[in-house]
Formats: structure tokens, sequence, C-alpha cells
DNA sequence: GTAGTTAAGTGGTCAGACCACTGAGTTGTT
DNA sequence: AACAACTCAGTGGTCTGACCACTTAACTAC
């Protein structure tokens, strides 16, 4: 266990720094190989099980996937098993998930706001028909609607956060705002009002819980 | 490893749903105390590094604690440490860095505008002397300022963003805004006119960036 | 050439051994 | 009796070495 560390960090800590820091400096991406538990535990001089730890606790947040025989492999981040998990731990406590909606709904009131200025006529019609779509919760609808606001937002970093917000978000309740909400917001585009969006998302409280 | 599983699911994560099974039926409520992992070990017929492999995403979740010498303890479920991981994760990759600074300008903007319902004329008077701070860099006095919003803004989730945002943004160069932004905000705040925050922000582009 | 076999590499899992830390009981001193 | 020091059982922390199961590619036999 020598992977460098202050305190009394644990080692599977340790390696989940070392880990990053080469995922990092060797700019892997989603899809590349990271070295076998043995090669790691070697070369981290840490027991194989402690790095071991540190993977599954990186798969189990949907960081990596492994693929038995083959290896281990850098991921794109996909939330499942997280939320699965997560969601059944629901019954903590107000200020979290306070905190939760309100920064949601900021991060999406300026995603809204970049968006405006890159969606053009086909774009809405999706959005609209998204809307439309009746196999579909409210809560689906609304990932679905602000995913494409998002990938239309032209800032990769906030459609991360966001995702990344809205997915534990997803583990306290479905937060989506009333039907009139998404109708007003795609006649502000249509109108090319971008300005307006902000006082839009600034109206009174208009989110809608699930019970769950 | 005989924790029932249907398909080729890995004994830790039959550990994982089993423990959660356990704190449901038991009632167990943050602070309660788990089996240790050797009873668990047992009791599921799992390999104790098969539980430690549970025990570890689960704490790396912020779902439990553990400490050295006592056991572990179901805690109430704090994303934060979880947003830490993910986001280091989130900040790696090409594109980003253009982002960043858009990003962060975002976040500093709400910021502002939710710590203006709570600031009271101590926290200006420590705004303002920490702008006349000539040991600082405009770096450090931005950093400072901000710091100090965000601990009054009320939302620890979004401070949190922030911090990783900054500290990232940091890496690569150090970003503020113009002498007289600062000022203005003070003015603004003095005369409680938190809604032209807005339209401070998103005025013509006054960042700097050092070259670094 | 193609099918089947083999071997190396990798993740999956377990058992057992120590170490380090905590807390409660035990002992000893005053 | 009160308090300090010690002891020890319980618990997490870590490592090692052993197998098993799966994948891939090289090798062999036809």
């Amino acid at each position: 266990m020598a992977v460098s560390m202050s305190p009394k960090q644990k080692v599977y800590q340790g390696v989940l720094q070392e880990i990053r820091r080469y995922i990092d400096s060797n700019n892997l991406v989603p899809g590349d190989k990271l070295p076998s538990e043995r090669d790691l535990s070697e070369k981290l001089q840490a027991g194989r099980s402690s790095v071991r730890e540190a993977l599954r606790a990186m798969e189990l947040l949907g960081l990596l996937e492994t693929r038995h025989g083959e290896g281990t492999f850098l991921s794109a981040y996909t939330p499942y098993q997280t939320v699965e998990l997560l969601s059944s731990f629901i019954l903590q406590g107000g200020t979290i998930k306070k905190d939760l909606a309100a920064t949601k709904r900021i991060i999406e009131k300026e995603l809204a706001k970049l968006a405006g200025r890159f969606l053009d006529t086909k774009d809405l019609d999706v959005l609209r028909s998204n809307l439309e779509n009746t196999h579909q919760t409210a809560g689906e609808k609304h990932k679905a609607f602000f995913r494409h606001l998002s990938e239309q937002a032209g800032n990769v970093l906030l459609s991360k956060i966001w995702y990344l917000v809205d997915d534990f978000s997803s583990t306290v309740n479905a937060v989506y705002y009333e039907e009139g909400f998404y109708i007003k917001l795609l006649d502000l585009y249509k109108s090319n009002d971008i300005d307006s969006i902000e006082g839009l998302f600034n109206s009174k409280i208009m989110d809608r819980d699930d019970v769950n």
C-alpha cells in the first residue's frame, strides 16, 4: 500500500486517485482499456483486493465497465446502477432535497437560454412532439425535453453537470414543471424572446413532485 | 456466494441487495450499526472480500460510514462527495475547457443572486474590505469574494459545484472580472436591487484571463 | 482453409492470515 | 471507593495466494 497518501486515507481511496490520474495523464476516453487488476496491484504496490474495492466502487458509480475475461474499460458515465441503489435510500433530509431542486432549476434555466440561440424550426418540432408523446410520464418528458435542450446549448460542461444533478434528483423524486411551462418556453423560442426565459423560470413555484 | 441471484450477477451486487433489504426490514435509520463484515460474510455465505466490495461502494456513494475498530454505520445520504468524484471525471476531456469560463460565470451569477437575499451590512463590509486588500492578486480576490458569497447563498450543492469548477478553472488560468464589476455588484446589494444582478453578469464580456 | 484445441491473460471469488483501532471489562494502586 | 493502567475481544484494513470462469488468439489436426 504505497500509494502516496497524507493522513489516514484508505488504500482503496489512494488507488482511486491514482487510477484517476492514470486516466488523465494517458488521455483515456470512454471505451479505452485500463491496466489489469494485477498490473495495477503491482504498479501501485497495493493488494489486489484493495484495487478491486476501488474498481468496484467506480463500476457502481458507472464510471467504468468490466468484462469478464477481457478487462476493465472506461465507460461513458451511465448512472443506472447508482440511481437504482440510491433510490432506495430516499427517506433522508429536506435540505438536500431543496438544494437539488433549486440547483436543477437554475441549470435548466441557463441551458434553456443557451440553447435558445441555436434552436431551429426542426428542433422546436422535436420538442413539441416530445411533449405530445403519450407513452411517457411527465418526468420522462421533462428529461427528454431538457436532454434535447442540453445537446443544443453548446456547453458540454454545463450539460454534464445537468445530467449529474438530474440523476441525483431522480433518486429523490421526479421533478418536472407544469405542462403549460414547456408550452410557454416553446412560445418564447418561436418568438425568439430569449430574454424572457429568465423570468419564466423565476416565476412562482410550479414544480411538481411525484409522491414517489 | 449463495446470495440469490438470477443471471450472472456478481456476488457483490447480490450483497448490495441483501444489505439494502436488511436495512429496510430492520428499519435502520442513519446512525444505526450494520452487522460486522464477518457476520455478513457468514450470513450471506459470501467471501469477506466480496462483502467489502459492496460496502466500499456504498461508502463511496455516501450511503454509509465506517469507523475503524467500531463498525459500519448507516449514514444520512449526502450526495456531495459523490458529486465531487463524478465531477472530477466529468471535467476531463478536451472541448470542455472553453465551457469552463461560461459555466463558472453562470454559477457565480446565481450564487450572487441567491446570496443577495441574505447579505447584511457586515457582509458587505467584509466583501468591500476584501477588494481593497492589497496583498492579494486579482484572482485571489475573486476567489475570496465569491467564496464569501457562496457561504451566504444557502445552497450547499451549488456552492460545492462552484468550488469544483473554480478549482479546475484555476488550473487553466485565473479568471476574474474587471475591478468595477465587483463595485457595481456591491452597489446593487446596497440598494437591494437583486433583479439587476442578472443584467450585470450578462453585460458584455469583461473577463480577464491571465495568460498563464 | 477450416474446425477444434490449447494456453495465456483477465476478472470473480474465497479463505486465511496479520495489523490497527476501539471500547469495555479487569486489575492494580492510591 | 475512586481512578488509572492494562488486557482482550470485536471490528475494520490490508495483503497473499489459491482456484474458477471467461475471452482471445495462437496453434494443431484434419
